[in-house]
DNA sequence: TCCTTTAATCGATAATCGTCGATGATAGAT
DNA sequence: ATCTATCATCGACGATTATCGATTAAAGGA
């Protein structure tokens, strides 16, 4: 796999955080390194080409958002830990956001009855 | 005061309040708005003219971050109190966020003793 | 050595964004 | 009726971004 950088932790800003989130795409590849979990890209399903995904990739990893981990073939990307220290219960904010609040599944419900 | 328009809060997203935030500009007006007061433009403080500050204004306002209250020929913003119900606890943890944490403040002190 | 796999990079294109100065709208004051 | 203050809108500009298909790099397997 070819080289990847990743910038030191002390130069991670909040708005190049929050930018690099600010997007459908890179949100949901977000959501899925919510577990916690080391993901490869096709763990990412999302409506764009290899090359837009490895990009969005780049993106993230800029931005400090998370880690990839070159291995032979192979690229293992988790979420970078240093986010925590820095922006204490910023992703964790984030990432209770994307699941729908107890109201939201309510209203989904309509006026149905609980099985 | 010109007529303002906010969207309807069922079609405030994720990505749009985080895209919107994640502007240096932007996250100072927000900064400044975490104290739950209301403000004028000229509280907030930033290096751009006066319509680039109205445009930035009006990009939170489409995101759903801010609410704008015209009266006679000012506008009150303040922080879109529905923000809280949808996504709860997020702008709290970006709040938190701009400002520096104990490591931080400790590691700008350097080697300095107490005063 | 060649083939395959995975993912980064390149080059191009269209769309979006941040910025400015100028103008316009609205309300209050003189 | 005019002037002034506040802020939104307009038109333009350059910079950045999202996207694609094609290519390249690196490693492993045949």
């Amino acid at each position: 796999m070819r080289r990847v950088v990743h910038p030191p932790a002390d130069q991670i800003t909040l708005a190049t955080v929050l930018s690099a989130l600010g997007d459908p795409i890179r949100l949901e590849i977000v959501k899925v390194l919510g577990d916690g979990q080391e993901h490869l890209q096709p763990d990412f399903v999302v409506p764009v080409g290899q090359s837009t995904l490895s990009h969005h990739m780049k993106t993230l990893r800029d931005a400090g958002v998370v880690l990839s981990r070159p291995e032979g073939t192979r690229c293992f990307v988790s979420l970078r830990p240093e986010l925590e220290q820095k922006f204490p219960g910023l992703l964790d904010a984030v990432l209770r956001s994307t699941r729908p609040s107890a109201v939201e599944r309510a209203r989904a419900d309509g006026g149905e009855r609980r099985a």
